[in-house]
DNA sequence: TATGAATGAGATTTCATTCAT
DNA sequence: AATGAATGAAATCTCATTCAT
């Protein structure tokens, strides 16, 4: 086990090249349609040596989804927080959510990407995740969010999840094939839906 | 036109069985590791016979998630026609809900089995399909329903397509992993998050 | 499984192909540096038919040697049967392995090939082996051997078993290294021992 | 010549890591899914040192074989110093076979592998083995043996070899899945047939 | 000297699809 | 029309060997 920093940080480098090779394979056609040679040709690496950070396909896959998951999250945390003059919860969750359209109508690719891969497990991963960019993990910045909130919500994660499952399911069809409208328009009736989520579960 | 009455019996009798084979072992083990020998082995039938029945494996996966959540909306429609005492539109979308998370609860394999499969145009698909076991089809059905209700509301089919994702995206995780909750404990939530939109929806 | 008479036969065809391609691969090469693809290209058959016959090379290799000593033993008993004038069941023996060694140096690919997977399990295979050329198995016509000699035997299958072993044990090493003595110098000692073996087991 | 003791113990003792380690996955794999990782990892080696010691994982067999079965040879010949009151050759052989099957009996491990893999060659290299815990070679043992002896034998190594084979053909079926008989049963038969070869061999 | 990450040749294995029967 | 044997391309996966550290 002894590994000086060089060899460790080959080895995350590695990881990484292997992580954005898949990401752009299974984007471009499909998990189906991506070997793991294809993907370790792309990333520049050795066959056999995929096996040495992933199990198989869907291992690598389900890495990816949490990853980019987090970034999504992080990047709309981070804009949130820049935003200090925004300070009702229920306009947070709402710049929240439409900085994620945002993004997600942006980068279609991502879109594609982790459209119908959220899942509870997903959303407490990215919840909980060290791994960020940011000192704090997203949690924490949501109980203090909570917290400094004068209008109390009831069980406020499982309200959190709610959204943005609902979020993610409609996320796809509107933003790249317009249905049941194109996201901009669709986006008002989204954010009254929430909105109308969030009041009625208002304590007081 | 030389097709007697018993052969076409017979080519419904093999299409119904591929489609329960495949059902079956989709379940199972997923559409990735499913392989056409498999089903057709499942289905008793030869696996040259596959081809002239469907494309490929998502060909067949297709048809059969279509036929399932038909079945699934085709029941609790008709569950509900049956409960002529309930009025309100947004009681009898509540009904429906309810119906269709009975159902799930019930039915294990066909939640797994739905699960991440709803998408608009199946959606759309259900509410237009000739081939269910109604001389109506649902579209109609809740269109009548509409006509009817005192009660108006924007978009109608929008915000129908808004509560049947926030259904299916949210009732595999409650259901099976009981997370957030197990579903018995989630309903109210999700319940009042419906009522919530419809509300909010109302004209006049 | 309705199979005409055509198709099993070229079943059949097949199978032997590939048995024969396996046999003269193994003995060439060893079985470790044997692929699937070599024995299926040798026998002029798809790499995946290979599959449908057999579960791997292992599984090819036992059919093999349990075919190849059958086929040795058959021969040497067929050469018995028409040597009527060799009465005493310990000349039958000597015979009887006499010719087998004689096959063997004859053919010493054969001899590499069975070299050490001769077992109890085989050996009883090959008794039992109703598919032989012959009408008869050869456990039955040693019965029949068996019950016609005038001296009788204690344990005569248990002796047979341990002369056979003796036999496969000792002709590798004599017959391709002349080790310890080049088979035809070696073979007094052999029959020696053997007919001691034998005289020591006789009853009465 | 700057090598010093410790590091010279410490290399001898990473080959013994090495060969038990291959003993170990070479009886419980067998050799065709035993690899160089699987040895070098259970030995608690780095991969590439493995090459310092050994070719390839044939060369570790071969030596494996030689130590194990040199090891069967020594302590049966040890035992056999012992009992000074045996005297005849003919008992002393049957002393060390009755040793070493009762060796076997009690470490079928070692029986799965030595089975199969004792050969005329192994059996020399045994014999001249220099690398034994004795001072003296197990050749030069049996000369002494042999030259006490009031009897006299014809071929004498040749008819150790003879019975040494059978011994190593017979054991692993009767020990293992007793058959044709359990050993305990077997080995009287066993004896009478080594006793009779020996005496048919007797000079004068 | 020892290590183990990396490699890629090559092995195994799967399976959609064809086609003779 | 139905079959399932045959195919071989393409996938997965293994592992002996090298070599920078």
């Amino acid at each position: 086990m002894k590994q000086d920093g060089k060899a460790a940080m080959n080895k995350l480098k590695k990881r990484e090249a292997l992580m954005q090779a898949g990401y752009e394979l299974f984007t471009e056609k499909g998990i189906a349609h991506t070997s793991i040679a294809d993907i370790a040709d792309k990333a520049g690496i050795g066959k056999g040596t995929f096996y040495s950070y992933f199990e198989d396909k869907y291992d690598i896959h389900d890495h990816i989804i949490s990853r980019k998951a987090s970034m999504l999250f992080e990047r709309a945390q981070k804009d949130l927080e820049k935003n200090t003059q925004i300070i009702l919860l229920e306009d947070q969750v709402i710049f929240f959510c439409d900085h994620i359209l945002n993004q997600l109508k942006e980068d279609k690719v991502l879109l594609r990407f982790i459209h119908r891969n959220l899942s509870w497990n997903v959303f407490t991963d990215i919840l909980d995740n060290k791994a960020t960019a940011f000192g704090k993990n997203i949690r924490s910045l949501i109980e203090i969010a909570i917290k400094r909130s004068d209008v109390k919500y009831r069980d406020a994660y499982g309200m959190l999840y709610l959204i943005t499952e609902l979020l993610g399911a409609v996320a796809y069809a509107s933003i790249l094939e317009n249905k049941p409208k194109p996201i901009d328009e669709f986006k008002p009736d989204l954010f009254e839906a929430i909105r109308a989520i969030m009041k009625q579960r208002e304590l007081q």
